[in-house]
DNA sequence: CGGCCGATCCACT
DNA sequence: GTGGATCGGCCGA
């Protein structure tokens, strides 16, 4: 089990990183609790020259400033008032690419999982859905701006990180379409973007 | 300061 | 296939 270090989200590549991203495990530990899954579906946001993303145009707020930090800082926003979406920030620092992640298949502390989204047993379709990712691994949107290159926060039980587990990942199960929900940006909405591996 | 709406999910038909 | 839940951030006044 490898931690992904600094220098794999500093790739200048977004779509690459989204791609690269299929296989590999995102973990989670707060108070204690370790759970994990296998990353399934991503989407790519091409920072300020993508019309789908939050930074279109360096556009700055409170809310998208964590976009321009440096590549493996986690940034978690609230969607439609009741979803915590989480997304990877890469690229140097100043330029606010991200990777929302998409769906998992989970791994490790699935009864967690299970008392956390209130379902009774893993089912197919478990763990996919950005809302259903967040749900499942306990991730917050107060965990923005989180270092998610390293294991835990100030001493504290607690981090996000991904590890690389040695999946093989066949490409010809990889399928590439367009991003959900982003009718509103125009031409940018062709964009193939989504990553989803089968 | 107030109104609008979103990178969604689920229960129900 | 569809509508309701539910609320922080953004923008315009």
């Amino acid at each position: 089990m490898t931690i992904l270090p600094r220098s794999y989200y500093l790739n200048p590549d977004v779509a690459f990183l989204a791609k690269d991203l299929l296989g590999k495990c995102l973990v989670t530990q707060f108070d204690g609790k370790l759970t994990s899954g296998m990353i399934v579906e991503t989407e790519a946001y091409a920072g300020v020259t993508d019309k789908a993303s939050h930074a279109y145009g360096n556009r700055r707020t409170v809310r998208t400033e964590v976009m321009y930090s440096i590549g493996g800082t986690a940034y978690v926003y609230l969607c439609y008032g009741m979803h915590s979406l989480f997304n990877i920030v890469t690229n140097r620092e100043g330029i606010p690419d991200a990777i929302l992640i998409r769906g998992i298949v989970p791994d490790e502390g699935t009864g967690i999982m299970l008392q956390r989204t209130g379902k009774d047993s893993v089912t197919k379709n478990f763990g996919i859905g950005p809302g259903n990712v967040s749900k499942a691994l306990g991730i917050h949107y107060s965990h923005t701006g989180l270092d998610i290159t390293r294991k835990t926060l100030k001493k504290k039980d607690t981090g996000i990180w991904l590890e690389e587990r040695g999946f093989v990942v066949d490409p010809g199960k990889i399928q590439i379409t367009t991003r959900i929900g982003v009718q509103y940006a125009g031409e940018d909405a062709s964009r193939p973007y989504r990553f989803v591996l089968h």
